[in-house]
DNA sequence: ATTCTTCTGTAACTTTTGTTACTGAATTAG
DNA sequence: CTAATTCAGTAACAAAAGTTACAGAAGAAT
């Protein structure tokens, strides 16, 4: 745990806080699909990953879905850090994208170390714009491009978080992670390989050109 | 100042950091339509809003904006809190919706507040919360609702801040926040006022019935 | 091997949203 | 008062997105 931790957090924290880190936090591996939290659930704690990505979805009144963005290495769920502060439920489901490690802090420390550790303030700080900004691209993405172009997006973002240029998912899938519907996805996906900028294949797309 | 900052933060914070405040805070009164901050602009503090309302706005390559989310009494604008810390620039435009009175802070106060005064920790974290909340609520709207929808709740959300069942824009100034087109909303509007939900006049919108 | 299920492609159609164009009414500027 | 401008209503059309329906291919289950 101290190996993955400073890896990817060595450089943010102090070598106290990484301490006291390893003495509270538990380590958690999860595997790729694991539903880390849903939405309505109460936070028990505070994650930190340190492998692997993590994917945020939105739930609309009729159970569909949406994606607002992913977390990876050395961030964490800025939702679920005020939500333990202020003991109010979930509003979003984090899913793990790919196989991923994270360190669960206890919410009491939360309060107690941004009180005593400038490099604990510095990184929810840095967490919480981060995410915030996130949510502009995210309602960019949403409010001013058009399906195509969405759609390409989401396949390249996918492919980077991946590290990864094949994209491991049927087009049901993919329309459900944008809010549409499985025809449209097709018909569009469709244009993109006739352009010459992926590849389709049953349950499977490779990006051939950006 | 005194009194306008007991009246909206007396309840939150300990009597000395009120006393903090007014010693290095600086009160700021503008008018309806003044622009508080552009995209782009380095912020020079943290403003509590005492009195009044503030829109915030996104804009999209062509220029054009969408209405974020309104800032209240007792609120302040959680993008100014990161991006004064970590001195980046503003990702959005705030504009005053009414007259509105706030108080400014320093920038270098307010790592120090966080450190020294749990309410004021307390207070950022529920900015926090509130800011990532109501972007959520923003992201539904535009990927769950149809135009009719979102026209409604606007003017709804709009009649709330303002106070007033009467709502002095013209369609073509709501077509702007909204992100549509001035065609589309005075389509809407006739409709929603053939349901008995609104009147429509020259320069403004009267709501009937919800 | 045969059946069943899932995935993709496509056509035909509807709904929603956006665009262009034109009108007359209300308001403002000169 | 007259001319110019702004605002709202509407029609006609175009583009984007969603829906329904169906068919064949791939793969899984039996």
């Amino acid at each position: 745990m101290i190996k993955e931790l400073k890896a990817s957090y060595g450089d943010l924290f102090e070598a106290e806080l990484i301490k006291e880190i390893v003495q509270v936090g538990t380590f958690k591996e999860v595997p790729a699909g694991f539903k880390l939290m849903d939405i309505g659930d109460y936070i028990r704690g505070m994650p930190l990953l340190v492998l692997g990505v993590i994917k945020v979805l939105r739930e609309d009144k009729e159970g569909d879905e949406l994606l607002l963005y992913y977390l990876e290495k050395g961030e964490t769920c800025s939702m679920s850090m005020t939500c333990c502060m202020g003991q109010t439920k979930s509003e979003v489901r984090a899913i793990a994208e790919t196989d991923a490690k994270l360190i669960m802090i206890p919410i009491r420390k939360m309060e107690e170390w941004t009180a005593k550790y400038k490099s604990w303030r510095n990184f929810v700080f840095e967490s919480y714009h981060n995410r915030l900004n996130e949510m502009l691209l995210t309602i960019d993405s949403i409010a001013f491009d058009k399906m195509d172009e969405r759609l390409l997006q989401y396949l390249k973002e996918k492919a980077r978080v991946n590290n990864n240029d094949v994209i491991h998912n049927t087009h049901k899938e993919i329309a459900y992670e944008l809010h549409s519907s499985r025809v449209v996805i097709s018909r569009l996906l469709k244009k993109l390989e006739n352009l010459g900028i992926i590849e389709l294949h049953r349950n499977y797309i490779r990006i051939i050109n950006i």
